[in-house]
DNA sequence: CCATAAGATGAAGCAATATTCACTTAGTGG
DNA sequence: CCACTAAGTGAATATTGCTTCATCTTATGG
């Protein structure tokens, strides 16, 4: 993320921008969304709830930006833990271990966001997805590409096509 | 589950109030609880309100029957298990089997039943616990029974007491 | 067939809380 | 220091949805 060189102001706003969904991710991540008021998240953030309205159209709005704000800092971390320099199998070990810190320590924002995303539960309107599902596409065709250069370094045998492979590897984290 | 022999409209009563919960059931696995109200479940069951709250002091009470109706049917099926006659590691089979299908035809219900009873998300005034705890609790007994039984018989090795395994397997399952 | 009771209904009351907006406060350039 | 604009505020308003209850419907039995 950079953010070098913002007239001053500009930057202000992120950090303000942050507060407030810092408040709302400790706030939803510890309660569930229903049961959090937006006087609640502004209290929290220490702003009115009308500056809250100036940052975020809507209760929904400001979730699905927390959403999409975690699902950007999860696959940054795990980007980063497959592009690590080094043999194929050291980045899927890696991926796997990040994954895990990730999960461990964000246990229940992590359950408010897979009752959101998987099935079930209750449907923001979907479009938050767009996206979050592009971005995770990118996502797989890296790791695919891991697999793949594997491959061709003979050191994973092809049990299936690479992109197969990383949709598994995937899921079974999950 | 006995009903023979009650007065007729008793048996209607019964019988609405299943309506009731099974209404209830498709709706909240499918949307969530708080994204569900009094009004719809009622018109999915073809009642109106007033009478819902006939048979329910509130939402949460609701809510409350089905879970424990739930935890019921499920621990139900899981006791049948682990009863039918046979070596003990059969009967363990057969409680990892039925487990399995259980979980995977009420897959939404379930997440909405662990966001319930596992950490996070709504505080349902606890109070659910005292019979569903009960209830699990004679279950496992049962469970480490057949541990003890199984190792009577030298079909197992002792590597703990039984209860401590029925205890692990029902977690390693969930 | 009527009187009485038991059951069912859904519009209205009410509480909680999301959202708005008229007003105050702080920042900026002249 | 003032005029003007941008930012921030929170009380007032609108909405949503749970719950109640006066009324209507159906069942019972004399």
């Amino acid at each position: 993320m950079e953010d070098r060189e913002l007239p001053r102001r500009e930057r202000e706003k992120r950090a303000q921008r942050q507060e407030m969904l810092s408040a709302a991710l400790d706030l939803f991540s510890e309660k569930g969304y229903h049961n959090v008021s937006m006087q609640e998240v502004a209290q929290k953030a220490e702003f009115a709830v009308g500056t809250l309205y100036k940052f975020f159209r809507s209760k929904e709005d400001l979730y699905k930006a927390l959403l999409m704000e975690m699902a950007g800092t999860f696959d940054d971390a795990l980007r980063i833990a497959i592009e690590e320099p080094g043999p194929e199998i050291g980045k899927l070990r890696n991926y796997v271990k990040v994954k895990g810190e990730l999960f461990r320590s964000n246990a229940s924002m992590i359950r408010l966001y897979f009752s959101e995303t998987q099935g079930a539960s209750f449907n923001m309107n979907a479009g938050l997805d767009s996206e979050v599902r592009e971005r995770h596409g990118r996502f797989l065709k890296k790791l695919a590409a891991v697999f793949e250069s594997g491959m061709k370094r003979k050191q994973f045998r092809r049990i299936a096509d690479p992109y197969s492979l990383a949709v598994a590897l995937a899921s079974i984290t999950n």
